[in-house]
RNA sequence: GCCCGGGUGGCGGAAUUGGUAGACGCGACGGACUUAAAAUCCGUUAUUCGAAAGGAUGUGGGGGUUCGAGUCCCCCCUCGGGCACCA
């Protein structure tokens, strides 16, 4: 055998692998299923080095789990709608689908290049005619179920890039992409109401398989769940109304004022009889020109305004005055408060600013902590409470409180959630168009699905500067409504690239499918997705829209699932130079020159092996001459195997040691396999293989069974991680497929040592250790320590003996 | 501020239920081969005292539980991630 030339290797086995199609999945097989799935990744262009960790893991997985028997589903796609792609138009003129395509066709060969297997035959782009149909489709199906709707809303608008921003978008109250100054604007825009699903989007994460704790704790954070009370006030002298919702209903009697936000439905009503209307509008108008960002965090200090109106305390029919303050947000609760400064720092902070009453209800009987330098949040019991007094702060208060609210027919017990629902519109060229027309006489129509796609229109110019880059098309926009045919006018906004991805998962199982958006039969049988491995960056929005996206698929019939994804894999990020990688950084590590000087098995490998998966990680390539190194060495030694002389029923001892070693990896890489232990089963091919040396030095015949178990064993044990390198041996020794053979169980009775190392402790410090027989009772162990040690038993305190490990005196 | 994770040699990182800390790899140093270099092979490599045998110290800091703590408990420092006026 010649030596590892990974070049032709590699290409030789990924023209194997395509042309054999072994990865083509036959969805009505016999076998159980295996869902395996890999985030498809928007199309940048170059794979770098976080696809590469990403797709690395995912085909361990998947030729893991093919050699287990599984009938293994591992598709590929490609987020193929977005920003890069239109701002390179609006830059080059190039139109936006030359662009993603010719990314794709690369990205792909590199995928394809890292010896990654994908069942091509389903590959899906969310840009595509056949795909966006079924988006469109889907958002009619959504719209027509009531979980679409339009509304004004203030958005994060970027003056340079012409379009609405996602608060994730907004860094420091800048544009992540370009860094203007984010303002906010109002527009009228559509939302999908994943509010309806807070509570089964929270609970559903106690029932789901195996996601990451912290994953799982980011998305409860996101949905915010917050039971209290929610109860009226009125003002005094009119009859003026208003709800507000406190999760402190056991500190009703220290209310000295409330709060409604600035852009409160009421406050017309407020302006009319308020004597101070000057001030008020001059202090709303302020709070309106105030970004987001401003009012969050550079103005810290609070700030407000009386409306010399008073509200009446429903415990205690006390006045207290109103105020208006944009501390209170208009898009959580009910846009109003009851002000608590005793016992809420925000609260307290504002009232000692405008010198408001600041009452405690609540007292801790040990620390006896007052409120004079700032509000008492932590337990205790009621004061000042009339007949509440002394009951025990937020739980048995509370419950006491809301129970008399009720009774009283003043107020309920209320939960509330931090979840908003889901701005889709995207005021952009490059994305899914929303398939409604507004019609003079009917209103907003949903487009008849025959008509579906509404296709994306040749436009000139990709710069918008007002509106939507679709406005621009005139033949686009004016349209027969398809109810009455009068003349109407089509949506122009797109849709956020998250709904393509929201349901990407489902349309894979049949994507070839012209009738309907997948056969449902498929769906139920094949979901949720049994592996899902991706970026910790997606924890929150793409996986929480994709578990909504089911649940309303669900509920309107069309699927018969409660979650996407059960077990789910989030691998840490690779940085740069302690940089997130990207392209206007410039700081993209490519795997191409690593595929030329390395090969791709080594830079799996080595991948793999620099970091445990979840962590985040600093690219450094160090360590690849390692993981190369390594195979070279290993494909030596198991040439030397093959050529080793074979005489029969010749196990000498080294034979017996390299079996036992041999099992021990096997149980070894097994487990490391299933606990995504990549890094370790890493390092345990490489001691198998230093023990593959010392063997070799140390014998020169082999029994041929043993000779055909140690390249079977090794080749499989190796291919899921280095494929190129585990197929061509295997190839090469059995002249046949690797991917055939099922994956070793170990040998149960050739896996342990007749000996081991007795440590001898004294008082539990290591003193010594002698190699014994296993089995080793505590007298003969105590004797060594005596004979062998002069070690004086009889003078212990006490001897502590663990068979098979150690023996510790206590003295 | 709140909620999650982390902190182990020069570096990346290993360590079942508490039981030999530093596996494996990189780097470095020494040697072999070579005219030379690369590659390869052999050896050394936590710190410290010692010529050596051997000893002492050591998993961010301090305290505790235990025969025994990287691992468990309490306090503190620090780094990374998420959320952040959410009533």
């Amino acid at each position: 055998m010649n030596n590892f030339d990974f070049e032709k290797i590699e290409e030789k086995w990924q023209n194997y692998w395509s042309s054999n199609k072994i990865i083509e999945c036959d969805l009505d097989s016999e076998k159980p299923k295996f869902y395996n799935l890999c985030m498809y990744p928007y199309p940048s262009g170059d794979l770098h080095m976080g696809h590469v960790r990403n797709y690395t893991i995912g085909d361990v997985i998947t030729r893991y789990k093919l050699l287990n028997g599984f009938n293994v589903l591992s598709p590929m796609g490609w987020d193929s709608f977005g920003l890069p792609a239109e701002n390179a138009a609006i830059k080059t003129g190039i139109h936006p689908r030359e662009f993603t395509e010719e990314r794709i066709t690369n990205m792909k060969d590199q995928i394809i290049r890292l010896g990654s297997l994908y069942d091509w035959e389903r590959e899906l782009a969310a840009h595509s005619e056949d795909y966006y149909k079924w988006t469109q489709y889907l958002f009619i199906k959504l719209y027509e179920a009531d979980l679409a709707y339009k509304k004004d809303a203030p958005v994060n608008w970027c003056n340079s890039c012409k379009t609405v921003l996602a608060n994730e978008q907004v860094v420091d109250g800048n544009c992540e992409r370009c860094e203007t100054e984010v303002i906010q604007k109002n527009l009228n825009q559509w939302f999908l109401k994943i509010s309806n699903y807070s509570e089964e989007l929270l609970t559903g994460l106690e029932k789901i398989g195996n996601w990451p704790e912290n994953v799982k704790t980011m998305q409860k954070n996101w949905i915010g769940k917050s039971e209290g009370a929610q109860f009226e006030l009125k003002v005094s002298g009119s009859d003026i109304l208003f709800e507000v919702f406190t999760t402190r209903p056991d500190t009703l009697f220290g209310m000295t004022f409330a709060v409604i936000s600035p852009e409160h439905e009421l406050m017309e009503n407020i302006l009319k009889i308020s004597d101070n209307k000057n001030q008020i509008k001059e202090y709303i108008e302020k709070a309106k020109s105030k970004s987001e960002f401003e009012r969050m965090s550079i103005t810290k200090e609070k700030s407000g305004v009386d409306t010399h109106l008073k509200v009446i305390n429903p415990m205690t029919n006390e006045e207290v005055p109103l105020w208006i303050a944009d501390y209170v947000l208009i898009n959580y609760g009910t846009g109003a408060i009851m002000a608590v400064p005793a016992h809420d720092q925000r609260d307290y902070d504002f009232a000692k600013k405008y010198n408001i009453e600041i009452r405690q209800v609540i007292m801790n009987k040990e620390s006896q902590k007052n409120v004079e330098i700032e509000a008492y949040v932590e337990e205790g019991v009621l004061i000042n409470s009339g007949e509440f007094n002394d009951l025990n702060s937020h739980t048995e208060a509370s419950q006491k409180i809301i129970q008399y609210l009720e009774k009283n027919k003043m107020g309920d017990k209320k939960t509330t959630f931090r979840l908003r629902d889901w701005l889709i519109s995207r005021q952009r060229y490059w994305g899914c168009p929303i398939p409604l027309i507004n019609c003079e006489e009917c209103g907003l129509v949903a487009e008849d699905i025959k008509n579906l796609p509404v296709l994306l229109p040749e436009i000139e110019n990709y710069l918008n500067t007002d509106g939507s880059p679709l406005s621009k098309s005139e033949e686009f926009v004016n349209v027969e409504c398809p109810k009455c045919n009068k003349p109407g006018l089509r949506e122009t906004d797109t849709m956020d690239t998250f709904v393509d991805s929201s349901w990407y998962f489902l349309r894979f199982l049949d994507p070839k499918n012209s009738e309907e958006p997948f056969k449902s039969k498929f769906i139920n049988d094949w979901l949720p997705v049994d592996q899902y491995i991706g970026g910790v960056e997606h924890a929150i929005l793409h996986l929480l829209y994709s578990r909504f996206f089911v649940k309303a698929l669900r509920d309107l019939k069309m699927i018969d699932v409660d979650e996407p994804f059960n077990n789910l894999f989030s691998q840490g990020m690779i940085n740069f130079e302690g940089a997130k990688m990207s392209k206007s950084k410039g700081n993209i590590v490519d795997p191409e020159g690593y595929f030329k000087s390395h090969g791709a098995d080594a830079l799996r490998l080595y991948i793999l092996f620099m970091a445990p998966p979840s962590d985040g990680v600093d690219w450094n390539d160090g360590g690849i001459e390692g993981t190369k190194r390594f195979l070279n060495k290993l494909w030596e030694n198991l040439a030397q195997i093959i050529d080793m002389k074979v005489e029969e029923n010749n196990i000498d001892e080294s034979g017996t040691e390299i079996e036992r070693q041999l099992n021990q990896s096997i149980e070894s890489i097994t487990n490391h396999l299933e606990k995504f232990e990549f890094n370790t089963a890493v390092s345990d091919l490489m001691i198998l293989n230093n023990n593959l040396s010392s063997y070799l030095n140390n014998t020169e015949l082999i029994s041929s069974d043993l000779k055909d178990q140690i390249i079977r064993d090794v080749c499989l044990l190796i291919y899921p991680l280095a494929p190129h390198f585990g197929s061509e041996i295997y190839n090469n020794y059995f002249n046949d497929e690797i991917s055939k053979e099922d994956w070793v169980k170990p040998n149960k009775e050739k896996l342990t040592n007749p000996t081991y190392e007795l440590v001898i402790q004294i008082n539990g410090k290591k003193k010594n250790a002698i190699e014994v027989d296993r089995g080793t009772t505590q007298e003969q162990a105590e004797e060594i320590c005596k004979t062998k040690f002069n070690i004086e038993i009889n003078d212990a305190k006490k001897v502590i003996f663990l068979e098979d490990k150690l023996i510790n005196i206590v003295v």
